[in-house]
DNA sequence: GGCCCAACTGGAACGTGTTCCTATTTTAGA
DNA sequence: TCTAAAATAGGAACACGTTCCAGTTGGGCC
């Protein structure tokens, strides 16, 4: 620990260092989502981010690290900025449905960084398991709150598995989409029938 | 066409074509079912086919279609060797699960070989959609016949809407187990949870 | 058989992710 | 304030995917 009375479980370090780290993942994104997965050369964050080569390997072990990292930024703001948004939809379905096509759509809006970040994610091995762990809490944390949008505090198994499955769906559909095998519409769509089919009562 | 009087829709070419293709999907396989993804190297792939670099190139423009093409051989392998064998199973969704959870074991002893195939096939991009897509459909196929075993040739849009997205979760779930993030256990108990809720009539 | 073109060989060369090394700067502690 | 340790800068070096090229081979056609 950098500090001897810090309880907090994510150390960032120094001031110093966290700036280093923000600048890493800013540098990041903007090459992201110029260019893509390509285009995010390690070379090229550094200098961006201004800081060496060996620097940036020491806050990220690899690319792919440096890339889930991002996601897992980015999904948390997206995640934090939808929290205390009321969430529209009658039913369960209804709302999950408009959580995740939100959610696709703001990625959508960015169809270079969504290649970057999701290829990454989906590329990544077992040395990144720990911020794909990260990241596919978020995403079930955002599922099941679309789910009981008020605090429902007896999650059962069963919905944690169902938000699961709905998350699983909605990376394959967006990899689907990513890679060109199916259009926006068709990506929405899948998600539709497979939400409704999980979360028919 | 490499011969006037073929109708075949894939053309293989002549018999030295076939076999140099099949060497290298040889090699391909057993450098990947030893070491994973990272073992399969273009230079050892071309030595151990046989062939110089460049002609490994002009059969596949890239590590990830070789890999892909190999998961390809391999699924429509399996897929025909499951084809005359009897499903067991009295309701879709076991025959479905049934399915599943054998195609699983099967990848599943051979742990390496699973995480060189599926990678590619989850790294894969756009230039790559036409075998990606041929996977898909021999998926979604294998899928609708453990649905329907008695060749059901009313197929609704809704049943093979079902099977993708049964092979969307069985996807993720293989991601998963791959990158250690879930165990043989977890990634059957997935499938299950999944089939269940979709296919409960 | 002889010719021609496409395919193949062998290997050099290039780009980018990753590692490594030394000198310099910053930070923490006495 | 001074010192030791840790972090950073700057850049060379290496590995592997990919491209490219000059020379050779093989298979179809006259």
């Amino acid at each position: 620990m950098s500090s001897a009375n810090s309880l907090a479980v994510e150390d960032l370090g120094s001031a110093a260092q966290r700036d280093r780290r923000k600048r890493i993942l800013d540098a990041t994104i903007a090459l992201a989502s110029e260019g893509g997965f390509d285009a995010v050369q390690m070379r090229g964050v550094a200098e961006q981010a201004d800081v060496a080569l060996g620097t940036l390997y020491r806050y990220f072990p690899s690319k792919i690290h440096l890339l889930v990292s991002a996601l897992q930024r980015e999904f948390e703001r997206s995640e934090t900025a939808l929290r205390d948004r009321p969430v529209e939809g009658d039913t369960a379905a209804d709302r999950v449905i408009y959580t995740l096509k939100r959610t696709t759509r703001g990625m959508q809006s960015d169809p270079k960084l969504t290649e970057a970040l999701t290829r990454a994610f989906m590329f990544a091995d077992a040395s990144v398991a720990a911020e794909i762990h990260q990241v596919g809490m978020l995403l079930t944390t955002m599922l099941t709150r679309a789910m009981y949008p008020e605090g429902h505090d007896t999650l059962t198994e069963d919905d944690v598995q169902i938000a699961r499955v709905i998350g699983d769906v909605w990376l394959s559909a967006l990899v689907g989409w990513v890679t060109g095998r199916s259009t926006a519409a068709e990506t929405g769509q899948q998600i539709e029938v497979a939400v409704k089919l999980l979360l028919r009562d």
